[in-house]
DNA sequence: CATTCCATGTAAGGAGTTACATGATTAA
DNA sequence: TTAATCATGTAACTCCTTACATGGAATG
């Protein structure tokens, strides 16, 4: 199983819905991971089932209620065993690159259009990411409390989002300009 | 379906037979898409039995013959459609980063050496990837390649390879360095 | 003689995606 | 009153992973 260990991993920092979960997987938390909305409910029914976590009525006025989950002893054993187990290798597929793989045969302007998109989506996430990580640091600068702060993996996790989401702008726009440079060379011969 | 595109991508660059798109995959080609032997062999059976790509038995001395495959004027087309159509959002799932996230709560030791591990794939990646750039570009610089160099799809996309590699292990070792002087500190204290 | 490389698969099962469904509340 | 947010799912399907299978040639 997949998820399981991202959910757990995520219900570490606090008690959450299934709905806020899906907020936290939506922005990929941190980048680490994605899951969809379904997904998430259904893991969660999984996990309670198999006592690694425990869910918690809590009723709200204005609004539905909700199920709130933590995760149990049982839950941390899970995540330790996880930990120790050796890791799998990075997984990652992106449509973008392929396309610009396969680029010198095709159209390049919806290509470019989608580089210019991807460009904007990295640098947003990459304002969250610094917020969170504000936030997170407090008022101590970030080599203080990597060294003395109480919870830096998330901090640590979320700067592999930074690095991620930086480079990722950065290459968009660079392979933009190239191909657009080299789109504008090009018309200049063929009429 | 997902595979297709990366299969047709990588065949643009030559005639290839599975085996030997099991050896670009396996380096995730240029680190943009990861897949198994499996997979490809039976990708490719689905792809020739559309007419996307056309295949030619090549009969060897010495070692089994092989079947090499092309991408068809179809099999353009379909790439022509997929690089209009919107891209996905990237995605990207880590075991490690899930590890480092909860490792406030957990023994760093087995984080730690994992991400060092990390590391080292990720700087011989890096080393193969930048090989892999030198020769796309032959005698020309970086930069004039890139204005007036004939196929700059694949050497864009290795790019991307390398960025993501070499903040890997950027961030890998930034990572292990910061949990060894806590977990330091930490023996310190509790014996 | 054992291992690695070349070459190609089948089969079963687990994970993830897409499409659909429901219903209340609050802000524009 | 329309849209967005909160809140939680089901069902069908596609995709990917894991395990297993085969067999010759080259390398050490």
């Amino acid at each position: 199983m997949a998820l399981k260990h991202a959910v757990l991993a995520a219900l570490l920092g606090g008690e959450y819905s299934g709905y806020q979960l899906t907020k936290i997987f939506d922005v990929g938390v941190s980048n680490f991971w994605y899951a969809a909305p379904q997904q998430l409910y259904a893991e969660l029914t999984r996990l309670e089932a198999d006592g690694l976590i425990t869910g918690r009525e809590v009723v709200q006025k204005g609004r539905p209620n909700k199920r709130v989950f933590t995760v149990t002893e049982a839950g941390l054993g899970e995540l330790t065993a996880f930990a120790a187990a050796p890791a799998k290798p990075l997984l990652i597929r992106d449509d973008l690159v392929v396309k610009v793989h396969a680029v010198d045969r095709l159209d390049p302007a919806p290509v470019i259009a989608q580089l210019r998109e991807r460009a904007r989506e990295a640098a947003a996430k990459l304002d969250l990411f610094r917020q969170i990580l504000a936030r997170l640091r407090g008022d101590l600068d970030e080599e203080t409390f990597l060294r003395e702060g109480e919870h830096v993996g998330p901090y640590l996790s979320c700067l592999a989002g930074c690095r991620l989401e930086r480079e990722t702008h950065d290459w968009c726009l660079q392979t933009a300009r190239t191909l657009t440079e080299r789109a504008a060379r090009t018309e200049g011969r063929t009429p």
